[in-house]
DNA sequence: CGACGCTTTGACAAACTTCAATCCCCGTGG
DNA sequence: CCACGGGGATTGAAGTTTGTCAAAGCGTCG
């Protein structure tokens, strides 16, 4: 874990001014901000602080968590590069953000971006990203309400393979971090991995690379 | 049940030219829109419909549930006398929503409200409520992924007593909707509920009566 | 090659669910 | 007013799923 992780605000307003105002809101993502490189482990945003940034993905992933007094942890998503993040709070993170690997991340403040950006793009793109958020969120909460350990397994490994658009994937996080994201433990998790292998519906070549082998079957284990 | 849920988009196009243009939106809200009754277990939207009309609660109570396709059901949220709901959603709701008693429910379309308010107070009202939603979909997660039964029908109860600000509450859903919010069986709900009441931090009086004798005792059990 | 960290596996324990019976409240009708 | 009936709530006993603890395996990186 390495020390600095809070974000000056100067450094933000001296880049806003920076691109020309009006432009699209996508570039405009791309062209202001801070980029900010995180090394693995270390903290974007801690749970509680105040959420006046907004961050995206440029290349690694990230983690949200929250940590209960006693230790326990739930992981709240996993961002990948040209996610938008940190827009889940109204006034403080509910979830700290870390670095799932190595990686680096454009901050920047939301007051500029609407600035720049206008205020309807703005609501636009920051509207549309929340919604997606809480539709990711509700369906978590259907996940880790009612199906069962196998079925939260598999529709990971899906929603995984879904955003990578591609059968054949590398794991970004470790089985601790899927657990937590799944509400299970670690040995639930692998106990579950190795049974879908042993019914041939996925194969796993070391502890990260895995391929679907029959999305079908996946599919219908998920739900 | 009875019959017509749908709501007509002729409707509103007729009320929402009625108030005057500017006004403060929580005035609008109340001001434009269809009031409409619905009975007690009537669908107010359903899972999968079109999400372009917002909902607010008059009197009586809303739950948003989602259901797999073997009947296993998760119920997203418990809606109250001004709560803003149906705005779970980007496209499609991914929850349907129901009444949890008789109640009476404001109806208004969004583009409506948007013209009649003005873009950036629909923006605040609709983005606050979007945020408070996502908020509490956040704690919902916690709870269903790390959170013991106690833990859970402990927090819960404090949820309730905290939106009416008093310790002696009627709770407005039976054992199965609670059990369906909090990933539980109405079984395993009736039991921490005795468990509570037999340490004296909770006392009912009927199954839909209860008080909170030792608000910190049950925040503890919360987390 | 060896050590460390992460993953897998196994045996057992705990938490929660299931199934079944009983209870209790509450409204209805005699 | 009281007996009756019915739906939801509670309780109990047994079963299942998942968690816990401990040991062994595997891979990676010095």
């Amino acid at each position: 874990m390495i020390s600095s992780t809070k974000v000056s605000h100067a450094q933000h307003s001296r880049q806003a001014a920076a691109p020309p105002l009006r432009t699209p809101a996508a570039d405009i993502l791309s062209r202001m901000g801070v980029r900010m490189a995180f090394a693995k482990d270390e903290e974007v945003y801690g749970q509680d602080e105040t959420a006046d940034l907004l961050y995206r993905v440029v290349h690694g992933a990230i983690r949200t968590s929250q940590v209960m007094s006693d230790g326990r942890r739930q992981i709240g998503g996993f961002y990948f590069p040209d996610d938008l993040f940190g827009l889940e709070a109204g006034e403080r993170h509910r979830f700290a953000a870390e670095a799932l690997s190595d990686c680096e991340i454009l901050v920047l403040k939301a007051s500029a971006l609407r600035a720049a950006a206008g205020a309807e793009a703005y609501e636009r793109l920051v509207g549309t990203a929340t919604n997606r958020e809480l539709d990711r969120t509700q369906d978590h909460v259907l996940l880790l309400g009612r199906k069962t350990a196998c079925e939260r397994v598999a529709s990971f490994l899906i929603a995984i393979a879904d955003r990578r658009r591609c059968d054949a994937v590398t794991l970004p996080m470790g089985r601790q971090d899927m657990a937590d994201y799944l509400g299970l433990t670690i040995e639930t998790v692998s106990r579950m991995l190795t049974q879908l292998q042993s019914t041939l519906v996925i194969e796993f070549a070391g502890a990260r690379e895995f391929r679907i082998n029959n999305r079908c079957a996946l599919a219908r284990l998920a739900d």
